[in-house]
DNA sequence: ATCTAAATTTGAAACGTTTAAAAGAGAGGG
DNA sequence: CCCTCTCTTTTAAACGTTTCAAATTTAGAT
């Protein structure tokens, strides 16, 4: 079908190995036969076959990121920044979306196993489940370089971890409420990190209320509707909010602004991610940034370095990033 | 490094040729040997070696899709079409943003062409760039399918385009102002297919005004400022806008938001793309839904029929999609 | 026991590179 | 003219599969 090495070889009068030896510029073949060589390939427009080269180089360069999902801005966000990083190093990234299904985990993990990826990151919003572990682990075991972002605590010494202090991202949120005047705080998110950090602010004035707490089971997004619906019928409303991440931000404000609570008047509403929309939603979200792009591109240096042989890891790596709380308009002072 | 098929053939005591037919199920191999291969298999952990299975199979079971840039919602959730239709066919997705970089545009096609993909889909904003179109010419040449996601008028017979009319998109929501009551509608787009249908509408009317047309030259994203900028200076203001698409839309709104501008009550604003996030912003948007589900769906579709050897392009191949309005807050009757 | 046909297994080529060892070609010195 | 050394090219193995023709085994029929 394509044209190959052995035509360029033979177009150009000499041996399969010289042409694959010039091609790769050599410094052992003869500057003629190099310029023969090249301008035969150029004239057959030869694509060295990157099939033929991943057998042999046992590599392919590709780097696989797996994320819960694409559609979320977070995770598309880190993976733009990922895939910056990775093709600055000469690696094309393969995006691989779960989106909560075990079976299409099971088959990543499949994929990469087979050694179609030289290296794997995995981005996940919190902890990593048992499951999740269990990935990381197989591919370790077979010798398939992973780093990890975003997961707190992850038990294996050796996945590197590239992460941010979420119990802060919630304490800083709550603590800018409280500075705002607000007393009755509410919180939901799924994440016990982030509630201890929630728990803090208001436990070190004494005004930590359990009454105000939403633990949505499985999927915020859904729960919001439930956690709308409640606030409505309670007696006592909390006068802020801190929401889970800046989606589930967004779709509350919505909600509650068709129940004609006004934001941030009435509720102030805090996020976490700092996604691009969140600047530009209406009111924008006062939101804790995650440095996105400097997580990613450390995943990828650290992730190369380990393709590359080093071993990064003896002991246990884990890099936390710093946040930030950015004070934007959908938090106000407390209306008493 | 890893358990190769070698292994688990000297283990089960047959040839590699009876210990491959057994792990690819053929209906050659005996039932008792087929049991012992296939559980010494499981027993090493062995997992076929893509790379190799790959050079002799001629196809890595991976699909490449390319975008303008995967922080764009509307590409998100596209990529997440196509990526879960690609899964359905047993192929993984490898997806690039080219992020308007002619030169990583050119890396994508270099690895397009070095058969790391089975076949590409390239999905635009809008209408192809001479560069884009030379690069499809240049991936059929090498024998590479291709499949073209959103672009109008592609000139090759040879690619398969799955697109929606952007004419009508402005078009109907050009009338949907009208009927709304609103006489000064104003435009910003650097599509003019988009424009066509913007000026038809309001042709039929007589009410075309080439005041309120505004043509961004480059990055509408970018461009929104000055736009804002604008009418914000001048005289008689457009009491409704059809914008490009939600995400510059959203953008639009909050500008003039902050510039103490009602919306919808001062401007009615309408988008395009239906992403998800428009249901939730606040005024939840009007806009203009593309099926991307069923687009990508069918890309995949396309795509994979042209791998498996069918020649599905005959003549040419174009399947357009119908679009629908939805009307959201966003909008609103002209409040003379 | 012999022959044939069917069932099963083996062996080896093929996929298209890279790479290291071996071979070959000049050049210079003795 | 031979030997050695350097520079260059060729040869062939290796990467780990799949696949198909050929070889072998098994079973059934006579």
């Amino acid at each position: 079908m394509g044209v190959t090495l052995k035509d360029v070889a033979e177009k150009a009068g000499v041996s399969i190995g010289t042409a694959s030896m010039a091609l790769n510029n050599s410094d052992k073949v003869n500057i003629e036969t190099y310029k023969k060589v090249i301008s035969v390939a150029r004239k057959l427009h030869y694509v060295p076959n990157a099939r033929a080269r991943a057998l042999v180089k046992q590599s392919t360069n590709i780097i696989g990121l797996v994320v819960p999902q694409i559609i979320n801005p977070f995770f598309a966000e880190l993976a733009q920044a990922v895939k910056d990083s990775a093709r600055k190093k000469g690696y094309n990234l393969i995006l691989c979306s779960t989106d909560g299904k075990a079976d299409e985990e099971a088959r990543y993990i499949e994929f990469f196993k087979s050694g179609m990826v030289d290296g794997a990151i995995f981005a996940s919003q919190e902890s990593l489940t048992n499951q999740n572990k269990i990935i990381l682990e197989e591919l370790i075991a077979n010798y398939i370089p992973v780093v990890n972002i975003n997961s707190q605590e992850f038990g294996s010494d050796l996945v590197p971890v590239i992460k941010t202090d979420l119990e802060k991202t919630s304490y800083l949120a709550t603590r800018y409420l409280i500075e705002l005047g607000h007393q009755r705080i509410g919180f939901g998110s799924h994440s016990l990190k982030r509630f201890e950090g929630y728990k803090r602010a208001l436990s070190e004035i004494d005004l930590y209320n359990p009454e105000f707490v939403y633990f949505p089971m499985q999927d915020f997004d859904e729960d919001i509707y439930a956690i709308v619906a409640s606030l409505m019928e309670v007696k006592v409303r909390p006068t802020a909010f801190v929401c889970y991440n800046d989606n589930s931000a967004i779709k509350m404000i919505q909600l509650l602004v068709e129940k004609g609570i006004r934001i941030p008047e009435d509720i102030s509403i805090c996020g976490t991610d700092n996604i691009l929309l969140s600047r530009y939603y209406n009111p924008s979200l006062t939101t804790i940034n995650i440095p996105k792009e400097a997580m990613g591109e450390k995943a990828i240096e650290i992730l190369v370095r380990i393709i590359a042989g080093e071993r990064v890891a003896k002991s246990k790596l884990e890099i936390t990033y710093p946040i930030e709380l950015l004070k934007r308009k959908s938090t106000t002072t407390y209306q008493g």
